[in-house]
DNA sequence: GATTTTTCAAAACATTTTGTTCTATAATAT
DNA sequence: ATATTATAGAACAAAATGTTTTGAAAAATC
């Protein structure tokens, strides 16, 4: 990709992220990310939509980072040998990733793109938790496979969500025996 | 209260419903619910500063409605003879009311206001699932307090998302059943 | 390293949306 | 009956969005 548009994407996020912290989401407004970025009107437009445009993109880049490894592990899964530990293992990396991202994710946890941010989390995260269901390594309920879907789903957002809102002062791994807890 | 208010109220929750249906929340401007209300602009402003201020007005009205009860049973709360069944009973209770407002929650789920209506909803579950978890009638779990609250509440929250998003088919008893089986 | 293509800034501009203020009128409460 | 309050309507200010054009600079390509 050419490097300036690289450049410029950069500034727009790095910008987002600094009026995010000054003056929240909702009141954010596409001429304060002109602003803080120095990129100009005709350019932001060029490249985004709207500041919900700008989030999406960023939460696409989290989460690439985030849970690409899976997508190795995915390749690589030996069902015959599917486990616990196997998963446990992967869950601890990710938590390992989303930890990398420790200020901006808590920005965004604490504004108003948090339920955005969290919608996007669910769609990245939905397919592991379709392995670990098919695998039968959560716990089986009396629901509607649907419904056990999003309910484990909900969980690991929920131990996140735990975790950064109080400061990641627990470890990943720990973040990873609450969610088993929830599901076994 | 003047007859006036609420009459204007009225029209304009009618006329959002109206155009929430019609082209949906994110889009919807105070612009749309004028034109579908009859209601002037001035007057608009003096009983809403936003299209948020509405949907959060909604949403209390119908939590009001639907939680009421549970109040009530707060009061003759009789701590000596809490039991699975007493709950089973007041949730049960709360669905059959949900589904009173079946058309309205339903279009408001399939819209962007749907997170905003999710969290109102946690708040007016939250008193009950401590409640719950004081009562020790559900299944308590190796993670912090505050998680499993969340947990529990979140999984009151699923329940009625996926009933409301698969047609509102099945009964109030077996919902409250999905909710039990998650939490037990 | 010359040329071709793409990106960017800047400014001007149209449009939309928001939010306020005023006055006359009508409905309501007392 | 009278005083109070809510509303409509219009006019307006301000803010925010989104588009278009032009020339210069940067990068890619050959």
């Amino acid at each position: 990709m050419d490097k300036r548009v690289v450049k410029t994407r950069h500034l727009i996020y790095q910008a987002f992220a600094a009026v995010l912290k000054e003056k929240g989401y909702s009141k954010m407004t596409v001429e304060d990310i002109l602003q803080a970025s120095g990129v100009s009107r005709s350019t932001f437009y060029t490249h985004f939509r709207t500041k919900e445009d700008v989030l999406s993109s960023i939460s696409e880049g989290i989460f690439h980072h985030v849970f690409s490894h899976s997508l190795t592990v995915e390749e690589t899964h030996d069902f015959s040998k599917s486990s616990i530990f196997e998963y446990s293992h992967l869950l601890t990396h990710i938590f390992y990733h989303l930890h990398d991202e420790k200020d901006l994710i808590t920005a965004i946890l604490a504004s108003s793109s948090k339920d955005a941010f969290l919608h996007d989390m669910r769609l990245h995260v939905m397919p592991i938790v379709e392995r670990l269901i098919n695998d039968k390594l959560v716990k089986s309920l009396d629901v509607p496979a649907d419904l056990l879907k999003n309910k484990v789903c909900e969980d690991f957002v929920l131990s996140v969500v735990y975790w950064f809102e109080n400061g990641c002062v627990e470890s990943p791994e720990r973040i990873k025996d609450y969610f088993f807890s929830m599901n076994t």
